[in-house]
DNA sequence: CAGCATCCCCTCAGATACTG
DNA sequence: CAGTATCTGAGGGGATGCTG
């Protein structure tokens, strides 16, 4: 009753301005080292990366593995529970993808249409 | 910046602290005036009401209809475009749900893994 | 390599007051 | 009734430096 909805319990954890890329990549490579994260994600900072990391992680998204050797090895990867958030994610692309399209047919009618894309969620 | 996925994109739409009480208001109810949404939404003020309406009019998520009249009214209601937020925003919440649920089980006995492939959620 | 510690800025959102 | 107009504080996020 009093629930309204739960759509903000799912933008608590999609929302922060890095949060999906991180687990668009993890979702894309399965096993990721926190330098190929950084350097997957352009523009992110080691601070953002991994206080996001954190965030995912206490929430049982992703899964973090530290390696007891030097130089540190630090992996991470999607827990099975956080593998639910695909369906979730894949609707919000696509429903994305479509609002990009509403927006150019929209405003202008001398606009280009969006040349195809390779790297697109599932 | 990122042209990897459109997921930012239905995000920017979703994100705000009211807009989707205001959407969840608007699908539920069909047609409501500015005060009916703001007794709808308890804690509310007018001006983040009318903020958060006037992105998603800009969006083309609803639609404002003004009665030239004293005293003034406006009627607020999802536009056929904003109905195919639908299904997005139903993963979400169902999502949402499960992890609730999720946070629960793993809070209160935090001994015992939770058997990740047996599950319902998606 | 994978971080933590600081400092700082800027936006979001709350409170309050005013208006056609 | 349905809005504007201001002021303000909190915190999300950036830049930089240090460390085991």
């Amino acid at each position: 009753m009093s629930h309204d909805c739960r759509v903000d319990t799912a933008l608590e954890i999609l929302v922060g301005k890095w949060k999906h890329h991180i687990l668009f990549q993890l979702m894309k490579h399965d096993v990721m080292r926190f330098s190929e994260l950084k350097r997957a994600i352009p523009g992110i900072t080691q601070k953002m990366l991994t206080s996001q990391l954190r965030e995912l992680e206490a929430n049982g998204i992703v899964d973090r593995k530290v390696y007891a050797q030097v130089p540190p090895k630090v992996e991470y990867m999607m827990t099975a529970y956080g593998e639910s958030l695909q369906p979730v994610l894949a609707a919000m692309h696509e429903w994305g993808e479509k609002h990009v399209q509403y927006l150019q047919s929209r405003d202008t009618n001398k606009q280009v249409q969006r040349p195809p894309e390779s790297n697109d969620w599932i």
